[in-house]
DNA sequence: TAGGCCATCTGGTCCT
DNA sequence: AGGACCAGATGGCCTA
């Protein structure tokens, strides 16, 4: 898989109107900005931005938006970006709480879901094992018992195949973290 | 250069 | 009614 450790692009609220609104097509690239900003953040947003924009002009045909309607649109838009970059901020923290990944390769959100998802199911099988042992006889009314039953029966396996083992999660997951590695 | 990943914009729909 | 959520479109960055 490749990996990437890309620099947050993000653009401040006056580049985002001005985009937005179309009153300029902002290209940084030529505005000498220097090395000073990262490729990530001079690039994308502002000149892609604004061509964005025009699109969505033409769209709007001529005379473009009303100003109450392009000043609606600037607040949701606004709401969006941070909708998003709640989720994004998530998406970091479940990285984080995802252990034994290399810290300098970033995983993906798919990665990031799959990784998680395989790792919950390997703890969830590890301790259904360790209580088993316990108690032979998981109890009835063991709420994480009824829940990974469920979940097993919804997804068409059985606590009596090697899916509910907890090497089988272990192996799935360590392979994935593998391959996740390896760029495969 | 192609493909993967991502941020952002946008309009539609759902929810409170 | 207004905000949240969602999915499609667009285009930039990065790696192989």
């Amino acid at each position: 898989m490749k990996t990437k450790n890309q620099p947050p692009r993000r653009r401040t609220p006056l580049q985002d109107t001005e985009a937005s609104l179309g009153e300029r097509t902002l290209d940084v690239s030529q505005q000498g900005s220097g090395p000073e900003l990262s490729k990530g953040l001079r690039s994308r947003t502002t000149r892609a931005a604004g061509t964005r924009a025009e699109a969505g002009r033409r769209r709007q045909g001529p005379g473009g938006r009303r100003d109450n309607s392009v000043q609606r649109r600037l607040e949701s838009n606004e709401r969006e970006r941070q909708r998003m970059h709640k989720l994004n901020n998530a998406f970091q923290a479940l990285r984080e709480a995802i252990p034994h990944v290399r810290a300098d390769k970033k995983l993906s959100k798919i990665e990031t879901l799959t990784l998680a998802k395989n790792y919950i199911k390997s703890l969830t099988a590890t301790i259904l094992t360790m209580s088993s042992s316990r108690f032979p006889d998981p109890a009835p009314g063991s709420k994480l018992y009824q829940h990974y039953h469920q979940q097993q029966q919804a997804t068409g396996g059985a606590l009596g195949d090697t899916e509910a083992q907890p090497q089988g999660h272990l192996q799935r997951y360590s392979t994935q973290i593998h391959s996740f590695r390896e760029g495969s």
